[in-house]
DNA sequence: TGGCATTATTAACTTAAGTTAAAGCCGTTT
DNA sequence: AAACGGCTTTAACTTAAGTTAATAATGCCA
């Protein structure tokens, strides 16, 4: 691992506005820098952490892409999300267990650190955090839900194009891209892995969205062309501004 | 709605040691019992509230089962989770929204009723209450990772052998059941929106399963005659006593 | 700047799962 | 006990997606 030079303080931070630590008074703030024990910057294709290891940290994601997946016996892989900037990466139910899947870099990114330990303390010294921790919990439960229909219940095309809106909308409310083009850091057998199909199904598909003009996908950037033609294919229905508000 | 006449006082509760009231003090069940409007009765196959409903109410399972799901425009639909006693239903990360997702009851049902507004106030007042809450979401955020595995990676054999095993092991720690058998109010149709298949297909892949001699299901009594071998298929490896740590 | 590895693309063929349709079973109601 | 509706079961046929395999780009490193 290697480490940064630059510490960003947590009461100046631009991703604090996205993730857990959204709307907490400044004093509060300066109270939680105070059990980050690191900042790390990792290369793409990097582990953070692999399924099964006994792990003692947990993260929250400062900058760069992250997929999140868990391995089965027959070797197969299933990607369960894509974090990006602001997400809070590898707690679980069980903190004492092992970690139940594994977290890879896609782009270099920037982590900073909180050890497990400190987790509990933070939530009795200050329970907003509880809450806060909840209400994030909840809304990745909300796109995990999402992500069951989506594989369980559509066909290849309705699936990607799914995938496609979804990233472009969780990217979109953190920065204003040009052109309706976002970047797309993950590679053909990526997608396949988190939609349930094949590598080969899902360059057909693929061919199939391009040739129908609603994106374009090359050099990983991908250009949505046609939002309201994918977004009725996809059965997408998320509202615009899709800012939840947190509980307390 | 029909209501109950007998209201089981939280302080005796013996559903509360599978719930989110676990382990908290005596004094601060007392506490939260005043915030419980009502325990409601529903019979079989009633809907607790809908998707798309303003809902206001959050509730724990008291007894019975109950599926959550979500609806499709094209009308399919995709079962998210089974809620057994002492699941915390309706709680999702805005709660001002529209509920995403139905709950409707397999059985006769009885609940413990929570109005949303209360939440904030009860974490506001026992922050140890979020801290549960936060540690019970992780919990379902974790089955709904292992059922997107489950769908998005498996055959129809293998699906429906993790289906049948993690109903055996979430309701064995509940009860104690005679000869590996079950309750299991399902349908064929509800095990097919479950795993991601038809109807039709549902029915032949049980074929298969009993033939091989692994399993047991008529009469909403399920059977798992040859537990090795299932979970060997399903790639099914849950601890024997998956009784998590709550975060505090 | 050339070579290597990874990723993308395409075609031909196979198969697991979907579709349609019909008949049988079971529990409930009258 | 007959009649009804909701489940279950099965067969025949179709299709979307998987498999295998080969080739073509692309990007990276020496």
């Amino acid at each position: 691992m290697r480490k940064t030079t630059t510490l960003v303080s947590c009461s100046v931070c631009p991703v604090r506005q996205l993730n857990i630590f959204k709307q907490l008074p400044s004093e509060l703030i300066d109270a939680i820098e105070t059990y980050r024990t690191e900042q790390v910057t990792l290369p793409a294709k990097a582990f953070l952490y692999k399924q099964g290891e006994e792990h003692t940290n947990t993260y929250t994601l400062f900058s760069g892409w992250v997929m999140l997946y868990k391995t089965l016996n027959n070797g197969s892989r299933q990607i369960l999300r894509y974090a990006l900037p602001g997400d809070f990466l590898s707690f679980q139910a069980d903190l004492n267990s092992p970690i139940n899947h594994s977290a890879q870099t896609l782009t270099e990114c920037n982590f900073c650190v909180f050890p497990r330990q400190s987790i509990l303390q933070m939530f009795e010294q200050h329970p907003e955090l509880a809450s806060q921790i909840a209400w994030i919990t909840a809304r990745d439960m909300s796109l995990s839900h999402e992500y069951l229909v989506n594989i369980g219940r559509k066909n290849a095309k309705e699936r990607m194009a799914y995938l496609f809106l979804d990233l472009y909308h969780r990217l979109s409310t953190q920065v204003e891209y040009q052109d309706n083009t976002i970047p797309f850091p993950m590679t053909q057998e990526d997608i396949a892995d988190t939609i349930g199909l094949t590598l080969v199904h899902v360059n057909r598909t693929l061919r199939c969205l391009r040739e129908e003009g609603l994106i374009k996908l090359a050099h990983h950037q991908l250009t949505i062309l046609d939002y309201t033609t994918l977004a009725t294919l996809a059965g997408f229905t998320r509202p615009l501004d899709p800012q939840p508000q947190p509980l307390l």
